[in-house]
RNA sequence: GCCCAUGUAGCUCAGUCGGUAGAGCACGUCCUUGGUAAGGACGAGGUCACCGGUUCAAUCCCGGUCAUGGGCUCCA
């Protein structure tokens, strides 16, 4: 399930150690064109290697072709990989003649090599790598010779930052992958393609499940009456969950007075990542008639002297204050209230995709009030509840991960003793329900730390889905009590969890997870009845009727094809059970059962096909 | 937000070295009534993403905008 942490270089596998080494050359090829080209860092990666470069030539896509034709030189050439320790003093001397990174000495000093010299500590040795006449500035380790890399191609070129900071330089990053042959190479194509058929964006336009129309807005999903379906009886699972769990639903606005997130902390704290205020419309004739700039209102709206309305970018300061309508005894606690809320972030317009990253999306969202005796106990149910969540629905490939507070960073709030208490309370949890985990420092949520499940999707991208997350701060912020037994004002603990996450990311997953085909009760369309000529339809729509009075979603093809085509057809949407009904099967009163994925089932009575299917849905089985 | 690429019919894609466009699938009508992955004929469909420039003429060349895709950064 997890990953193992890339760490140190000595730990670098077989593979990797030859796709750093085919960084190696490329970087040789490039020189070979551009000798002035300041490279950066060119690690190994997890489909291949990358190597970054400032060059004032933007590298084209038919750059790349020639590129490789280069690099496909060089490793004919077989150049040996030597390996020279040398003094700090002569890599330092190397760089500064513009000889790291390059091949001989060059008018600029090779600068990016000479800042990462300086980030080396004075115990560590320093060594340079050669092939052919390029040098690198290197810890290694590489293959013997060049022509040891069997197979390779470049395949993107993209920007990234310089240590991947905003602030330094931006650079051109060439990616490419490397095999040992050219048969794992072809293979390994093979399989993008293969996962390229279940990218949830191309699927959900090939089903109908969702479309993102432009003049709605960009990263705005519409639910299709397919998609709705699935999403539907996802929310109708976890209600039922939480039913069991003594949950109970609240329902809140969409919008909120700024007041309340200035109280929260969402505001202006977050800011750019929230569509901006609305402004009420007489302050905003006033302003209007004042000459107030947009600059003006910008700041007047941070200083607090303007209010108004933000489209809810998280939902707990609606739910802490239904907390906080009524007095609370600890005899009330835990509170639980759930909502399926929609939210809205402003995300950065390059970061978009699909249903996986969006403006507008609905969590399955709950916090809960309890005590600090109770939070263990607490975490434990919510964990469960994403665990029981995760394997209904057969994923099982995740990885968890709890997020701690960075202390050099100013994003966390709050008292550094209650982190600790939360982060011991998760870690108790995690460790209670036996689950593989990492840690990672400065993932935690501002106000406290959290359990993510996070999944890949086709292309091989990471994305939080469930979260179970401990907060001191809001009911700090936000004043709430409860009345302890012994009468004294205590403060409640709040946990902020979402099982699926949102309903978009997650079903965008789930969509990549099955490749589109549903188990049955998921599935949009769960029975298709294909009459074999006009003469049946009469019974095939007694058939339907029937099928329909029992809540299995059914539909009937009346179209006047060949029964051939109607099971391709039915096939390429992923119906599960297609029905075909003729003469035989009419006198019979059965149906022909053809399954999606067995084929031919043969024939059985209509009440019992109906059994089996309304078992399969209750059971919520995975076929 | 940044870098690169892309944007032609509902979908997948051709095409025009500048003279306002084409295929397959899907869709509609008709014929066909066929037993487990494509029956046939005809037809309708496009301001070639949008705005501006160059030109006698722009879908094509140039500039800008928007959107999508891949990265980067960010992510409550």
């Amino acid at each position: 399930m997890a990953e193992p942490r890339k760490s140190d270089r000595q730990a670098m596998t077989d593979l990797e150690r030859l796709r750093h080494s085919c960084a190696h050359v490329l970087a040789t090829a490039i020189l070979r064109f551009w000798p002035g080209a300041q490279f950066a860092a060119g690690p190994p990666v997890e489909n291949g290697f990358y190597y970054d470069l400032e060059l004032e030539h933007r590298i084209t896509p038919e750059d790349l072709v020639a590129i490789e034709r280069e690099m496909k030189k060089v490793v004919e050439e077989n150049q040996l990989f030597e390996r020279i320790a040398v003094s700090r003093e002569e890599a330092i001397r190397l760089a500064n003649e513009g000889s790291l990174g390059s091949i001989g000495a060059r008018s600029e000093p090779s600068k990016f090599k000479l800042d990462i010299l300086q980030g080396i500590s004075p115990n560590e040795e320093i060594s340079l790598y050669r092939n052919g006449d390029f040098t690198d500035l290197c810890a290694g380790p590489h293959v013997t010779r060049t022509g040891e890399i069997g197979a390779f191609k470049l395949t993107s070129v993209a920007s990234a930052y310089y240590k991947g900071d905003p602030n330094n330089a931006q650079l051109q990053r060439v990616y490419g992958t490397a095999f040992k042959s050219p048969t794992e190479l072809d293979a390994y194509f093979a399989q993008i393609e293969e996962a390229k058929k279940r990218d949830h964006r191309k699927l959900g336009r090939e089903l109908n499940l969702f479309c993102i129309d432009e003049e709605v807005g960009p990263g705005l999903v519409l639910w299709k009456p397919k998609g709705a379906v699935i999403r539907r009886e996802l929310q109708r699972f976890i209600s039922e969950e939480l039913r069991k769990q003594l949950y109970t639903e609240v329902f809140t606005p969409h919008i909120g007075r700024l007041a309340l997130y200035r109280t929260s902390g969402h505001y202006p704290y977050y800011r750019e990542s929230q569509f901006p205020p609305l402004i009420e419309p007489e302050m905003l004739s006033r302003l209007a008639l004042e000459g107030c700039s947009c600059a003006d209102l910008a700041h007047k709206l941070e200083a607090g002297d303007v209010d108004g309305y933000l489209l809810k970018p998280m939902n707990c300061p609606m739910h802490i204050k239904i907390y906080s309508s009524e007095l609370r005894s600890y005899r009330d606690l835990p509170i639980r209230l759930a909502e399926f809320g929609t939210v809205y972030r402003w995300e950065q317009s390059g970061e978009l995709g699909g249903m996986t990253r969006v403006r507008g999306f609905t969590q399955d969202d709950a916090h809960i009030f309890c005590t600090e005796e109770q939070l263990t106990q607490e975490l434990q149910s919510c964990l469960q509840l994403v665990l029981k969540v995760l394997g209904t629905l057969g994923m099982h490939s995740y990885r968890v991960r709890l997020g701690l507070r960075d202390p050099n960073s100013a994003k966390f709030v709050g008292a550094s003793e209650h982190w600790d208490k939360a982060e011991e309370a998760l870690r108790k949890g995690v460790e209670f329900l036996n689950i593989a985990y990492t840690e990672e420092t400065g993932e935690g949520a501002f106000y406290g730390p959290k359990i993510d499940f996070v999944v890949r999707d086709v292309i091989g991208r990471e994305w939080q889905l469930g979260t179970v997350q401990v907060d001191y701060v809001l009911p700090q912020r936000f004043g709430l009590s409860y009345v302890a037994a012994d009468n004294t004002q205590r403060r409640p603990v709040m946990i902020h969890r979402a099982p699926f996450g949102s309903l978009e990311r997650f079903c965008g997953v789930l969509i990549e997870h099955f490749a589109g085909s549903f188990p049955v009760w998921l599935a949009p369309e769960q029975v298709r009845i294909l009459p074999i000529s006009e003469k049946h339809i009469s019974y095939a729509e007694t058939i339907l009727n029937l099928f329909s009075e029992t809540g299995i979603r059914t539909t009937l093809d009346k179209s006047s094809e060949k029964v051939g085509a109607k099971i391709r057809l039915a096939q390429q949407e992923k119906v599960p059970y297609m029905l075909v009904l003729g003469a035989r099967e009419e006198q019979a009163g059965q149906v022909a059962v053809r399954s999606r994925k067995a084929g031919d089932e043969g024939a059985v009575s209509a009440t019992q096909f109906v059994e089996r299917i309304l078992k399969e849905v209750e059971e919520r089985q995975l076929n």
